[in-house]
DNA sequence: CGCTAACCGAGACGGTACGTCCCGTCTTTAC
DNA sequence: GTAAAGACGGGACGTACCGTCTCGGTTAGCG
């Protein structure tokens, strides 16, 4: 059971390397995105970044890991209303699409995913957490008869689908104020 | 009365590195996208590539207008149940999100709308182009009172952002199989 | 026997042609000498340079030709001393090297003559009347006992030679004021 | 005490690429001189090239460094008379300026230097170390009365200058048979 | 506590693509 | 019918990064 104690400099370098990776990611999207920028910034050896990654996707793939932080698991004492579960997935998906850190790298995101399965599996996966909260809090609303028996997978599609669709499709994001009426079109209007 | 006729070899020229600018972008995605590959792509010197687009952005936004051919309204007489019209046109889009020519420049559009204004445009016209024909049928549909009253705004929001979720958030596509379930989700079950 | 008039614009051309290449050989040197420059300079589209020459080495030798003006020979009646005519010669020489139009593109010559026999065959032959006027001024200074029996060729080269010399291969050309001690070293002192 | 030793793989690169450049300048002359077909030359990255010298004229300049080598003094003891001690340097240059390595470069050298100081600094102090041997031997020879009592820098400049001006001037350079003649004109007959 | 192995920065290396400039040839249009 | 305009393929320019590499200099942790 050899706990294999890691480096110390190689953690530092490592954590300066992702952090300027997002910082890059952020600033100059991903077209433009300079692993040179990048070890500058880290104010470490060109040579050092790529003995840890020698492929400049899967950088950006760990970089974003950083921001793969799940928002907090309700409460199950809380006893939240579905509806007011989902409206408050949305509004947060809504914000983190506009201005999160994910924001800015968002179409970049979408296209390297397309170009590396590395990117890709870490998109898709941190979608589809994202994703299964709102699942969840479909499910439980249908269960407890407090919503219509719609498909919640599907549903949850339709919703953050619709989000997306706006940020990416259209010069105009989906604003807060513009999320209960989504909800209403797909889990049918408030009661 | 000058007809100022373009010189045919300029003619010859765009048309060639447009074909090609498209080819490359499909293939090679937005990063990764080179103005050289277009010129040896399209057979032409590259200062002739340069004569023309000076700016990689203006280039590949004027390749992309070949695209926007617009989906032939449906005839006013043909009476077809809204919600078959909804199906029709969502079943179209699942595909064309798969395996027409847009679907291989898609993640690459998404990349380089978020970088150009042009293509932004582009992008976001052919997008609402595409979205006004399902609000029409959902309209028409909610009017007749065949379908519940829904925002059609929102619902074809909702539709078309589920079928660029799955295209672009996930590893699995939409297929037309789930199409119907997701028509249920936003329009109602089938009566 | 038809007189080839020549077209009036023809000539007009090939003018402002090889003024306008005079004119950059002396400001931009021969490297550095572009044909596009000379064709704006002239004011005349580039196809009517090159209709008229289509090499650079012989439009430049052309244009030389304009510089090709022999010092007026001397009047055979003036009855000048020969070493006052060897000395007029030489400082004319020695300020034509530094001043002249030809000093500006003395360097440029000499090289394109090594690069190009058109070029070669003007400068040779440019040095050679040069030269001409001093060998018949040694000569006839010899032949009158005027200078000692010197041979005249020879004596023609050195002081040429020791003029070019100082131009090209030292930072300080001739002075006028040297010429008469150059004078002295080949042709003997002033009696 | 530190000894800075330079890493292998540059000197070897400059090295190459010196050699290279003075091949080029050779066989293309000044214009016509390509940094392209001097890193190909040396079978060297242009990369590598432009790493090292991003001016061409001062690559140009210290590749004609290794041309800059001494001819021997002379024996003080040998007590060759002046007059030969001439005859030998100016057959030396007289060689040296139609088959030696400075033969092939030297109408570029000329070009060159009136476009860079750098390679006039070069061309100018060759020059004058030539010259000087020259000048030295003269001087000898009138201190001693072996001459008649020249400028011996006149006279060297005029010696000299007589083997460039045919070089350069003329299609037929001077050739060993015709030093005698000059050196009979400039510094009086063989007694 | 000193040695060795790893990690480090610096930066050279051969490349590729950039966007610009000019080449010399050519076609088209205007006078 | 000639000239001007300018498109064409091509090639070199000098720059920026790429990803690989060699180099000494440090630093860590094991023996």
């Amino acid at each position: 059971m050899s706990h294999k104690s890691p480096d110390p400099r190689v953690v530092r370098s490592r954590q300066a390397l992702l952090e300027a990776a997002l910082a890059e990611l952020a600033e100059a999207g991903y077209a433009g995105f300079s692993m040179e920028s990048v070890a500058v910034r880290a104010g470490v050896g060109r040579s050092t970044l790529y003995r840890h990654w020698n492929d400049r996707l899967r950088l950006v793939a760990d970089a974003l890991e950083v921001l793969n932080v799940q928002p907090a698991r309700p409460d199950p004492a809380a006893e939240v209303p579905a509806r007011v579960r989902v409206l408050q997935l949305l509004t947060h998906l809504t914000d983190a699409v506009v201005h999160g850190p994910v924001a800015a790298v968002l179409p970049a995101l979408v296209h390297a995913a397309a170009q590396s399965d590395a990117v890709a599996d870490f998109w898709h996966g941190y979608s589809a957490r994202r994703r299964q909260a709102l699942v969840d809090a479909i499910t439980a609303g249908v269960e407890t008869g407090e919503l219509r028996p719609v498909d919640p997978v599907r549903a949850a599609e339709a919703l953050s689908g619709a989000v997306f669709y706006r940020r990416l499709m259209t010069d105009r994001p989906l604003t807060a104020a513009e999320v209960p009426g989504l909800v209403d079109v797909v889990l049918g209007p408030d009661a």
